[in-house]
DNA sequence: CGGTATGTTGACAGTGATCAAGAAAGGTGG
DNA sequence: CCACCTTTCTTGATCACTGTCAACATACCG
């Protein structure tokens, strides 16, 4: 197999289903963050060369330890990863959510310091650092979309690290409108992930997720459609919570 | 003036006093985390025809304010700077301290999302955004150095975004325990930025980082020489505060 | 030396965590 | 398709940590 075909096959509406099919042949096409211009077909050549998968992994299964050596990078191309750390009194903290087409795993380190996990069912590109960091040493184009995704995830980080003296109120609308554009949702999410991953990565506690999301839903700003399915009513007011 | 020297002239105890002087000259050399390996002096004759200063900014001036085009990328030579964002309510949070050596200011957006402001006096490197960028595009050199400088910023804001769901306890050890590494210390850390700067970044407030500090003073943890020089007196039970 | 900025400590209040119970949703096997 | 079980989510009561307000202490600077 050569070439990875992403075809979307239905509509995502029940959670822990994948939605796409792999086809194998030629003339496929990768997530669009995979191509950074038109013409770039070099690039993506290239890095297909290095590809490895893709894998599947079911939900809440481990794709790499705190502490595996960090030979690998990933990339999305079904489902939401979750890359976190668990301390020793049990509590859990997730730094970040992946969403398709997002490369992960990148570090300068030897060792991965965080554990990645599958918050749904995924599937996942494989790809051998060296691999890639010799590849970008030839080909301009990969360092671009390397240094491109980084600086993209670095951004999200730092907007998600604002929230460390904002209310839960606060936290959970930057949340939920981060994830709408992430899943290029306008008014309806569904939830992929549960919420016990988002209360780790908000830094609160189920109970308070649960209690806040009632409270913006009594506000009129959102409506629970169900437990895992969301109704952006009133975008604007969420976004003024955030300033 | 061609070349830039920093020459340490004294031991930093006075805070808010410039401990390094610039000389113009030959033969000179920048902060080591310019040069990526030996050797490389294409990479950093190539980022240096981009720089223009050093340029010496007050404590507490602005660099750069919400939202002003992100042309340029700065690099610290002297002092600490903060990237920060002011909330309607008056809240800030500090995202970010920066040390002599760091590139900061790198974005993929055109405007700066926070604002970059001198924590002490400072003395700033700048470069063109749009003339790194093309360097990079020729001299593989400059690509990976902004590739490790990306890297290096996400790990660390990774790791501080641990602390969005730990205590007030934790947090001032894990501050503590970075700066020291950061201003390359061992046991007795001069503290360059204020209490405020540091309850801001923790998401804390001053009384509560005040009050820590007691704590882990009567812990036996640090000592409190003055209100801004602290002694690590027992670096182990600092790190296993973080576990 | 005096005034301002910064840091420390105490009393109290509020947000969110914890503990507990119940409801809803999903999965499995008949 | 339904019964049953497990997992996940919701809501309430209580508690603890940290924020707020206030007063005082100390350091810095002209």
């Amino acid at each position: 197999m050569d070439h990875v075909e992403v075809v979307k096959t239905s509509k995502p509406t029940t959670r822990h289903r994948f939605f796409y099919k792999v086809v194998a042949g030629s003339g496929s096409s990768l997530p669009s963050a995979f191509i950074i211009e038109d013409g770039q077909k070099l690039a993506k050549r290239a890095v297909l060369s290095a590809r490895r998968g893709p894998i599947r992994f079911r939900r809440n299964s481990s794709i790499v330890c705190e502490g595996d050596p960090a030979d690998y990078v990933f990339m999305v191309i079904d489902g939401i990863v979750r890359r976190c750390k668990t301390f020793q009194n049990g509590a859990r903290a997730i730094v970040a959510f992946h969403t398709p087409g997002e490369l992960f795993g990148w570090t300068d380190e030897l060792k991965h310091a965080l554990s990645i996990e599958a918050a749904t069912n995924v599937l996942i590109l494989f790809f051998k650092r060296s691999a890639l960091l010799s590849i970008a040493a030839r080909e301009q184009k990969v360092a671009s979309f390397l240094l491109a995704s980084t600086t993209s995830e670095l951004r999200h980080i730092q907007e998600h690290s604002l929230l460390i003296n904002r209310s839960a109120k606060c936290r959970v609308a930057s949340f939920l409108l981060d994830l709408a554009t992430r899943l290029d949702e306008t008014t309806d999410i569904d939830l992929p992930m549960s919420h016990q991953d988002i209360a780790d990565h908000l830094g609160l506690s189920i109970e308070t997720v649960s209690r806040t999301i009632t409270e913006l839903e009594r506000a009129f700003l959102i409506e629970r459609v169900s437990a895992r399915s969301i109704l952006l009513k009133n975008r604007a007011a969420l976004a003024r919570l955030l300033v």
